[in-house]
DNA sequence: CCAGACAGTGTGAGCGTTAACAATGACGTA
DNA sequence: TACGTCATTGTTAACGCTCACACTGTCTGG
């Protein structure tokens, strides 16, 4: 409501009903407000937290005052008083991975609409001390929960030992530790994937792990594992790359030289493009020699040559999870520490699917 | 310093040198501190801030108290008093494109090493009102300045009448507008390009372009058509895409069908990524019979199929540069609104190379 | 031997807000 | 008429910190 045309140009103070008490360069508060209303400044407080027991006249005043001057609450006095900041903590790793940052924005959208700030920390390495820092950091700036989106394998140790008293929950934290967290259930995701190229009739699987120490990796290790000890099929030993599409092409080099090799599930999908890139150097023809499945379903996933076969997880879903249980135990404390679940779902292209029409796109059910 | 084993285990709280005064149950504030160092509460402030006339003896045992009763700073309280919050805002589109996400964690850590926090805020759409929002929200957070990483090609005219008093800068914004900004020199980039597609003899470039709203697509269009009006070619109508290796690929599928498309100047990676699917789909050699080359140089870039040869932002570069100069801005406001430019670079790979050997990882500069 | 400088420390006020309680007035009921 | 009740408003005291200042003492130089 209310349109009035920017035409004062530079200046947008006051500019009038300052009845010449001194020369207020401040942002104005409540104080001024209330002054200028004609009421008391705790009257502006109960109209700005929805108190009941003020006249609508009254309100309306007040209300009028706050435009009048370009009032806006001062969260830092509101939080010094009620000892709640609104603000939630992020530490995230400081990568361009796909699945963090999608995680993270799930979680930004999920705070904003339960009114929560968000603070983030970038981390530059994932040893416990960084953790530590971060949380620190975060806990200085008054914070009132953390969620971490980051690997945690050797730094949820970390958490454990943290002189923290502020609520935590930890993305694909290890499911043995007691820490509040929100996983997605790689193992399952990556037996359908195994099983997927299995059925195939091919005679094993072979696997490009992610970095030993991201719980991710681990759980896709143990579910491909689990797929292949099911098929009672060899397991070969899985090659281990750091996620980049670089250390796919360099895991690529290597298998494209096994004759052997004529299924690879990579632990990612950027590391199977590089796995892509190696096999068609060395002329080995996916699908029909060797096929492929990767993790993520990234959007580009379904652009490769040819489009990949992936794991699709819901990563917004998880940073959503990761807020509700935050905010759950912010609000209620002492509850007991929930684990959250998220499964993730197979979705087959071409690159796994010998001869069959061109199909990009299709599968992607995200258009 | 001083490892302490947790061997407590729940507790660790106070827990001595407590003279059974109340149950406390609050964090230890300065006073708590000072009590217990048997000094002011104005002493362990300045303990804290690092002033100089500070006896040695008193400061250690002040650090020491503060070590013992796990004290922690309190910065709304410091904010409050200040007046500064130390905290920055970053309006981020809510998407995972691959700059946004870069430049955000370079803004991030260089606040870090600035000792400002982040505040981020998504945002849903962006249109003027989302960035309004967006901004109120951030200035009621009480932050000292935002960083808009965002296509303001519409939204910019939204922050010009902005009710703001608060120091801004626009990643790419509008050369035209007197905004502070961090911009890459698009259509720098975009030439580069376009005459390194022309240098092969190619009678002219086409161009996937970037939605419309982007100043982004708007520099590289620029640049794409400055050079082809400086080799006096004819200049084709560009495609529109959304960024996205789906877009790109629908452009594709057009310009794979007109045999007189040999060179194809893509707005950004992921959609030269559709772009080589289309092409390969529709049999269109790359890069013998059509040459392409993107824009951003993503990590995976160099791992395409063929490798694709792209101009390289960097991103990291530009979100420093964001924070030093809303810093800058903040420390001395006044100040005119600085612009700073950023050069992108041409990283050719085999895309736009016919006929050469393998090369894969060469020239992506990043190992 | 005392003024002045200066290192080191304490005291009081105030930042802008909310919570607790007190005060006012209008209304109905006994 | 008097009294409790309720809606509406004001008053005061925190919250934890920094700033400006006042206060000690110790040292220097005249």
């Amino acid at each position: 409501m209310e349109s009035r045309q920017p035409a004062q140009g530079e200046h947008r103070q006051p500019s009038s009903a300052e009845p010449a008490t001194s020369a207020r360069a401040h942002r104005p508060s409540m104080m001024d407000v209330a002054r200028l209303a004609g009421v008391s400044h705790q009257t502006v407080s109960r109209v700005l937290n929805d108190h009941p027991n003020v006249r609508q006249s009254t309100r309306s005043r007040v209300l009028w005052s706050m435009r009048e001057l370009g009032y806006r609450p001062n969260s830092a006095a509101r939080t010094l008083v009620t000892g709640h900041s609104r603000t939630i903590g992020v530490i995230g790793l400081d990568s361009t991975l796909y699945g963090p940052a999608a995680t993270m924005h799930g979680v930004d959208d999920a705070a904003r609409r339960a009114d929560y700030r968000v603070n983030t920390v970038g981390l530059a390495s994932i040893d416990r001390i960084s953790v530590l820092e971060a949380v620190e950091r975060l806990a200085t700036a008054g914070v009132e929960g953390v969620v971490v989106i980051a690997p945690l394998s050797s730094a949820s140790e970390a958490l454990a030992d943290l002189p923290t008293d502020i609520p935590t929950v930890v993305v694909n934290a290890h499911p043995e530790s007691d820490i509040a967290s929100v996983t997605v259930d790689q193992a399952h995701g990556a037996q359908r994937a195994t099983e997927h190229l299995l059925s195939a009739g091919r005679s094993t699987v072979w696997h490009v792990a992610g970095p030993a120490n991201w719980s991710e990796s681990r759980g896709r290790i143990e579910g491909w594992t689990r797929a292949l000890d099911a098929a009672r099929v060899d397991v070969p030993p899985p090659l281990t790359g750091d996620w980049s599409a670089r250390s796919g092409y360099e895991a690529g080099r290597v298998l494209a030289r096994l004759p052997e090799v004529t299924a690879v599930f990579a632990g990612n999908d950027h590391m199977a493009l590089g796995l892509l890139r190696a096999l068609h150097e060395f002329g080995r023809a996916v699908p029909d020699e060797v096929a492929v499945v990767g993790f993520d379903d990234i959007p580009e996933a379904a652009y490769f040559t040819p489009p990949l076969s992936t794991v699709r997880q819901d990563f917004s879903e998880v940073g959503r999870r990761c807020v509700r249980l935050l905010i759950g135990q912010i609000e209620t404390p002492g509850e007991a520490a929930e684990c959250s679940v998220v499964t993730p779902e197979l979705v087959v292209r071409r690159s796994s699917t010998p001869s069959k029409v061109p199909q990009v796109g299709r599968g992607s059910g995200r258009e």
